[in-house]
RNA sequence: GGAGGAUUAGCUCAGCCGGGAGAGCACCUGCCUUACAAGCAGGGGGUCGCAGGUUCGAACCCUGCAUCCUCCA
């Protein structure tokens, strides 16, 4: 073994060596509960990124946890097809060649997709194999594969002939880049710097004018009425008549609508139905025409006269000079405003009048809001999250789920040539020539929302893997996907199979820069996870990820922190060194913990109960950092620190029994470790132990450590607490004098009684080892000697006869210091226990600590004090 | 406008059921001790955002306020 631990070396090939074992694929054992989790399929588009990591990296550590706690796990991987990520990188690819997907054809541009998918799809997979994801390849499955796409119309046709699913020209979000229809939530609202423009619309045959104001003057040439409210007084000769609309000339009403708000602007407001959800509405009360003056491309149509083919923005330019030099428009104010952008593409997204399909969400919502109610409900970790979801279900909207993309799943509706009716089925209308199905595909977050089932075999409810591996026990996700996907595939999941998709959803934060920032290309702030594996390991990258927040929390990625999480596995690894180094010829077998132990041994076993306790509770809990935490202080501060320094005294001392029952706990217990830190620290896991006396093929199958109540020993707790802190005052006695442990000092301890005298007789050793001692005395009546440096510890006083080197001064300003300290101590318990109220209703327990306390702490009050009365003697 | 989160050491964050404020990094001092100098030993550093309240006892529970962030409308 090197020196240093180097991940790069260890993690090489012991993803091959796993897959190849078939150690992530699900067992055939029945009688074993069966664990499940499906990956969050990520976009076929491109590259894993760190908030991937960290995603996978839980379920990873979760899966591999219940396996070795003796579940059959299913942790399935997949992909999804992305629609419009992955078709606008395609159609991005095909521009740079000089080609568009027109040109090519429907069949031709899917068949480049396939091509690109399968690209894309070896290098996430090459992704995961470096992460070290225990997933099972044999169930890899992709949202437009064949079994999913049955589930995707056998989904679409039920709802369409339950009346859920339905066809018709609304008021859409239109994404003007990529050209296609956007759900609600695709849109995202931020605000820009806009202006408010002021119009007066002039009323016919009269001299009177309508005041009105629009953020988008252009969308006024598709204007076919004016609303006011039917309350308002000062409008109320003027309902019914006609006004004129500029440029255009066509004469409209003036209507009365309560929508209006009256106290907004002058209160009168122009209603254009083909280019406003509101307007719409207000359209359908009075029966409005709809005028489209935008093409799909945000250009100008034909209903815009001679603005045709200006691109919008251009057009509102030209109109407002244009509206301005005829006197119509009046003011032009700032104004901040929200505006809607494409969660893809970042454009501008237009309300925008179009045919699509939508699903009735009320009657689904529900459903699934009920679901919540029950047993079956399904439970959001951090609870809080609850909350989230339940608000946005319980104010749910349509969803419109046409794309005018070629790459999805395309929507299996014909209509007839002749008679133009529908004819929605999951095979083709059998007289096929006479029909022409739909040319748009479903939304991706349509086929995703089966995905729990439909990767299981789903539509066929006889399928093994769905009977025996749905619901699913947790599904691991960010915040931001709520409503895109949990929430839907909630509801999904109660409308097609009755159940909750998952039993537990862990969600988590997002994954930002050093100073705070979402990571994103414009910015360039964006750490790639392989970069990371390559500089520190994937086992330091996923304990950094593991460790580094709380449930629900954002997490700050900072390079720093990853190198300190190196340093933790460098111990790891020096600490197995060591144990190697000194059990050469130690087979498994020879492990025997029933011989006489040492104090050490009885103390780390009983630590490692602890340890196995706290680990479990943790990480069954997805509290990680936590289970992380309590593995760190065990490694490093207690198994190394301690233990190991321990260790060496039988090791190098010539007992051939010690040798071996030391031989023994240490294999024992860097066994249990390692396996404790698999799920978290995968690779240094699988190559220490395998390195270590072991049985079993991998540590990857092996058994989750149990408590061990024959362990358990609170006698060994206590001597080593009095050891340790013995060791501890000698330490900082020698710092403060200058003097290392290479020199010898003498140590005279006096302790409180013989029962004290025994035990640190009986570990003689240890003191010698840690203090180096030219002499050392343990007796009930230690005399005081003349120059000495001094501590207190429960049960027994110290003395270090050190002279020449003791500054008298500073010592005594040492004691004084400690004795501040045991007096504040003293004074803050008494006044406790002087609490009337605190004796009679805190518990009974904390009541005898504090009074275990007290004698503890005057007792080192009255040695210290005399110590300094001696001293100024 | 509604909802949620955050506010703890110089920085980044833990602190789970209310019972003596913790870690990593950074900082200071001393050590190349035969697992690890990316280490070891010792040390300094906090008005737990502010103000009230509940309680024998509050970083933690309640109310209000302040600042920052996110989501929804």
């Amino acid at each position: 073994m090197s020196s240093k631990y180097n991940p790069n070396e260890i993690e090489k090939d012991m993803y091959r060596f796993w897959v190849e074992g078939k150690f992530f694929e699900t067992t055939d054992e029945k009688e074993k509960e069966p664990f499940t989790i499906v990956i969050p399929p990520p976009n076929v588009t491109g590259r894993l990124h760190l908030g991937h990591a960290w995603d996978t990296t839980m379920q990873d550590t979760i899966s591999r946890m219940k396996r070795m706690q003796g579940y059959d796990v299913l942790w399935l991987p997949g992909m999804d097809h992305a629609g419009i990520a992955t078709q606008a990188k395609v159609e991005a690819k095909l521009k740079e060649q000089g080609e568009n997907r027109h040109d090519l054809g429907r069949e031709k541009f899917l068949d480049i997709s396939w091509d690109w998918k399968e690209e894309y799809a070896d290098f996430i997979r090459s992704q995961w194999e470096k992460l070290g994801l225990g997933l099972d390849y044999s169930r890899e499955r992709f949202t437009l594969d064949s079994g999913l796409s049955d589930a995707v119309r056998e989904v679409f046709v039920t709802l369409y002939e339950k009346g859920l699913i339905y066809r018709g020209e609304y008021i859409i979000n239109w994404d003007p880049d990529t050209q296609t229809a956007l759900s609600d939530i695709e849109v995202e609202y931020a605000e820009v710097q806009g202006k408010f423009y002021h119009m007066r619309y002039p009323i016919k045959d009269s001299d009177e004018t309508i005041e009105i104001a629009t953020t988008r003057p252009e969308t006024m040439l598709g204007d076919t009425a004016v609303a006011v409210h039917p309350d308002d007084e000062r409008y109320q000769h003027l309902l019914g008549k006609t006004v004129v609309l500029p440029i255009v000339g066509r004469e409209m009403e003036i209507v009365a609508d309560t929508y209006v708000d009256m106290e907004m602007g002058s209160g009168a407001v122009k209603i254009t139905p083909a280019h406003d959800p509101n307007d719409f509405e207000i359209g359908n009360r009075h029966d409005l025409e709809r005028i489209l003056v935008m093409n799909e491309d945000g250009s100008m149509n034909e209903n815009a006269g001679h603005y045709q083919g200006m691109d919008r923005f251009e057009c509102r330019k030209q109109i407002v000079n244009d509206l301005q030099e005829q006197g119509v428009l009046f003011d032009i104010e700032e104004h901040v405003h929200q505006v809607g952008h494409s969660e893809r593409s970042g454009a501008v997204v237009e309300p925008y009048l179009s045919t699509q399909w939508f699903v009735h969400m009320q009657p689904l919502a529900d459903d699934a809001i009920g679901l919540q109610d029950g047993d079956g409900k399904v439970h959001f970790v951090p609870d809080r999250f609850e909350r989230t979801y339940l608000h946005w279900m319980e104010n749910i909207r349509d969803w419109c789920i046409s794309r005018q993309l070629w790459w999805g799943h395309r929507i299996p509706a014909w209509y007839h040539k002749e008679t133009g009716e529908i004819y929605v089925g999951k095979v083709a209308p059998a007289d096929i020539e006479n029909w022409e199905q739909d040319e748009d595909v479903l939304d991706t977050w349509f086929s995703s929302a089966l995905w729990p089932f439909s990767t299981m075999g789903w539509p066929d409810e006889d399928s093994e893997d769905f009977k025996r591996y749905f619901p699913t026990d947790v599904l691991v996700t960010g915040y931001d996907i709520i409503f895109f996907w949990v929430a839907r595939m909630i509801f999904q999941s109660k409308q097609f199979t009755g159940k909750r998709p998952f039993k537990d959803v862990l969600i988590h934060g997002l994954i930002r820069d050093s100073e705070g920032r979402k990571m994103s290309k414009s910015l360039g702030n964006g750490v790639d996870p392989m970069d990371v594996i390559d500089q520190y390991g994937a086992d330091s990258l996923r304990y950094f990820l593991l460790t580094g927040s709380t449930p629900g929390q954002d997490l700050r990625f900072h390079w720093q922190k990853v190198e300190s999480t190196w340093n933790f596995a460098n111990k790891v690894w020096n600490a197995s060194r060591f144990s190697l180094m000194n059990m050469e010829n130690f087979a498994y077998e020879d492990i025997d913990l029933n011989r006489e132990k040492s104090l050490a041994d009885k103390w780390i076993l009983t630590r490692l109960n602890e340890t196995i306790e706290h680990v479990t509770k943790n990480t069954n809990k997805y509290e990680f950092g936590e289970a992380g935490r309590h593995l760190y202080n065990f490694i490093w501060d207690e198994l190394c620190d301690w233990y190991i320094e321990m260790a060496k005294l039988p090791l190098y001392g010539d007992d051939e029994q010690q040798q071996q029952t030391t031989r023994s706990v240490l294999a024992y217990v860097l066994d249990q470790t390692m396996r404790m830190l698999h799920p978290y620290m995968p690779f240094i896991t699988e190559e220490i132990w395998q390195q270590l006396p072991h049985k079993g093929e991998s540590i990857t199958v092996a058994n989750w450590p149990e408590i061990k109540p024959a362990f358990h020993d609170e006698v060994a707790s206590n001597e080593m607490k009095r050891l340790v802190s013995i060791i501890k005052s000698v330490r900082n006695i020698r710092s403060e004098v200058d003097t290392p442990l290479s020199k010898q000092i003498k140590l005279y301890i006096r302790t409180e009684n013989d029962a004290i005298t025994n035990e640190l007789e009986k570990n003689r050793s240890y003191l010698d080892h840690f203090c180096n001692p030219s002499e050392l005395v343990i007796t009930t009546d230690v005399e005081t000697p003349e120059k000495a440096m001094s501590a207190v510890v429960t049960g027994a006083e110290l003395f270090l006869p050190l002279e020449g080197l003791i500054n008298f001064d500073k010592e005594i300003e040492r004691l004084e210091k400690e004795l501040t300290k045991w007096t504040r101590e003293v004074e803050r318990v008494q006044k406790k226990l002087a609490n009337e109220g605190f004796v009679n209703k805190a518990p009974e327990h904390v009541v005898d600590e504090e009074r275990q306390k007290e004698s503890d702490y005057l007792e080192k009050q009255a040695k210290v004090k005399a110590r300094l009365a001696e001293l100024r003697s």
